[in-house]
DNA sequence: TTGTAAACCTACTAGTAAATAAGTAAATTA
DNA sequence: TAATTTACTTATTTACTAGTAGGTTTACAA
């Protein structure tokens, strides 16, 4: 089941998605690596928009899982870890899945925008309540609201996934420091 | 010469690319409204890439101009003006020209590319000098590293105009005034 | 062993993409 | 005024796009 064609197609689909865009790869560029046809793809997703659908599930499946492994974590280190997950984001020339779905957010269907913004909440939501655990055991330094410094670590980092394709690979590091500098006590 | 079809069709493709992303339209989304016909496009620009160089170009031209009026302003008010810019971008649907550029950046030819760089990096000094005479005149707050409060300036706000197509509007205003606050003394 | 459903493939369609060739009207220059 | 250039149009072309109809193989169940 982990390696069947529809998990090959999700997984080939995100990483076309996350490279190039959603309107920048065809079922073609899927087709050609896997060694299927055209139609193989159609069967499995009748739709393009089923596809951005299935991969939006699967990032929500994705994150759930992670923050069920990091729930006994300290905020500290769960920070890290997740600003680590988007160092790797940048090294594989990806960028993260909310921005590369909200540069294309008016080519998705309802449905498609529904899960993506389910997924994002998620995610800041997430966020928020580590920065509230980190102030409350004394970790993290005092900042303005915490629904807004988990805006701001969210925009600043997965921003630069994308600024740095345009300047320098350093560029990302100088990122990542800062944010955890700016937390950390 | 300033409404010259040239001119608009550079205008509309800039519209379009920031709303919908360089690969989601097409020339025919350029030739119905302004009445023109497809070749008509392919007359000034004979590939999209030579499109999107003049854009390119065209961005450059406009900040030139900007930071040229801005010179004389003191620092805060060039950091507000900056801001508001960004603002008035969110409130159109759009996104910024450098995150446009980024998420569809593998879809550029090399001479796009470069000169998308050399904006980019005229946006990133512009806000590193005004940084810098901000501190210089007292009226930001000590930071790390002026390149780097420059970087996270520009990722926090660009990355807001994607974020709050997927979230909400007044996520913008959050984050627009923290960067405030956070640099104001 | 027969029936059935899942997981494909073959072959195709209709539509759209960027791009080009050749022609034209109007303005500009020699 | 003749020649040339600018700014287009008309009419195609080539290549690809998502999507579909119908046939085939394989596995598993009755």
């Amino acid at each position: 089941m982990a390696n069947s064609t529809r998990e090959k197609i999700i997984q080939l689909g995100d990483d076309l998605l996350r490279r190039q865009g959603f309107n920048a790869f065809s079922y073609a560029d899927i087709s050609k690596p896997l060694q299927i046809k055209n139609a193989a793809i159609h069967y499995h997703f009748p739709s393009k928009q089923d596809l951005a659908f299935a991969i939006a599930q699967w990032h929500k499946d994705i994150f759930d899982r992670f923050s069920q492994k990091m729930a006994t974590k300290e905020p500290k280190d769960r920070l890290k870890t997740f600003l680590n997950f988007y160092h790797s984001i940048h090294l594989s020339e990806k960028v993260d899945i909310i921005s590369a779905f909200a540069t294309d957010w008016y080519s998705l269907g309802p449905n498609v925008q529904t899960e993506v913004q389910e997924f994002t909440e998620l995610v800041i939501e997430w966020l928020t309540e580590l920065i509230q655990e980190g102030l409350d055991l004394g970790q993290f330094q005092k900042i303005q609201n915490t629904r807004t410094t988990a805006l701001r670590v969210l925009s600043s980092i997965f921003a630069s996934t994308q600024l740095v394709r345009i300047t320098s690979d350093q560029d990302f590091t100088r990122v990542k420091n800062s944010i955890l500098e700016e937390l950390l006590n």
